[in-house]
DNA sequence: CTTTGGGCCTGGACGC
DNA sequence: TGCGTCCAGGCCCAAA
């Protein structure tokens, strides 16, 4: 799934649904995914109660009150469904990782075909040093993230600023589908070299990102194959989108023959695919 | 230091 | 129907 709105859209919900919640029972099935789960991870976090859930880049954040963190990510293809008391839970799949009973009555499920996704725990005070979190740039709505200072940090890139926004130490949360949507609210083409944006257009980028991103984490997040909300319904933002997946077709407000600029195009930057408009993002 | 390309996995869509 | 190929929202790592 997951950019920054899916894994928020995620995180909101399971901090309504299962803060304060006590493990009861816990199954790790399959041991392999990204990195290998810790085989005593099942043992450790089972009598604890959930504290805070919260989002650190495309993390997912699980408090205990052991004073242990569990870390969750949820790579390509990762989903976390919550089901309450009195729900059919369906069988344990061959793709379901972890499987949480609580006290309550209700069960989590962590699944992720494609295993790209991790499963950690660390102590909580240490969690922001882990290798997963202490390299990571920081959250695009961060206060002190102001225009300039994110020029500042563009000014060191020479590479394309598709890929730049998409590097995680640069900023996080921003992956291949925002990036096209917000270059193509900033009006930038997604090859040219970030050291050469300038200051206003920095600005109306950071700006871009940040309401691209809101709005879909209004939306609900964007489902495109595998994300879906804990609830297992799908996002809403997949309906929204300027560019991203519309080839040959005409971006929004679109008043130019389609014949002649051949509507929304797509290029392959570092293997990955991004649409821009050749007219306003020339 | 940055940048690039390959690799990790499975499943679905498509063409023959 | 079946098979091969390509593609997919992320990230790490080795090599240049």
């Amino acid at each position: 799934m997951p950019e920054l709105p899916e894994v928020e859209t995620v995180v909101r919900a399971l901090a309504h649904e299962i803060s304060g919640q006590t493990i009861e029972r816990t199954q790790v099935r399959s041991a392999k995914l990204r990195t290998p789960i810790s085989p005593a991870l099942a043992k450790r976090i089972r009598g604890a109660r959930i504290g805070n859930v919260t989002r650190r880049a495309k993390y997912i954040l699980v408090g205990l009150d052991n004073g242990l963190t569990l870390l969750l990510h949820l790579g390509m293809s990762g989903v976390v469904r919550v089901f309450a008391e009195g729900d059919t839970v369906p069988p344990l799949d061959r793709h379901d990782h972890l499987k949480i009973k609580f006290s309550s009555g209700k069960t989590l499920v962590f699944r992720d075909p494609r295993r790209f996704g991790i499963l950690a725990l660390y102590p909580s005070e240490t969690v922001a040093d882990s290798k997963e979190l202490s390299c990571l740039g920081p959250e695009p709505f961060a206060k002190d993230l102001t225009p300039p200072k994110f020029l500042q940090r563009l000014c060191l890139r020479r590479g394309a600023i598709k890929q730049v926004i998409m590097d995680q130490t640069l900023l996080v949360g921003v992956g291949n589908i925002y990036a096209s949507e917000a270059l193509f609210y900033a009006g930038i083409h997604p090859a040219r070299p970030a050291c050469e944006i300038s200051a206003q257009e920095a600005s109306a980028l950071l700006a871009a990102i940040r309401k691209v991103l809101r709005a879909a984490i209004a939306a609900g997040g964007s489902t495109l194959r595998n994300y879906r909300r804990t609830d297992g319904e799908i996002g809403g933002f997949q309906d929204g989108f300027a560019v991203y997946d519309r080839e040959g077709m005409p971006c929004p407000g679109c008043t130019c023959s389609l014949k002649k600029t051949g509507g929304v195009q797509k290029i392959v930057q570092g293997g990955r695919s991004s649409f821009y408009c050749p007219v306003r993002q020339g």
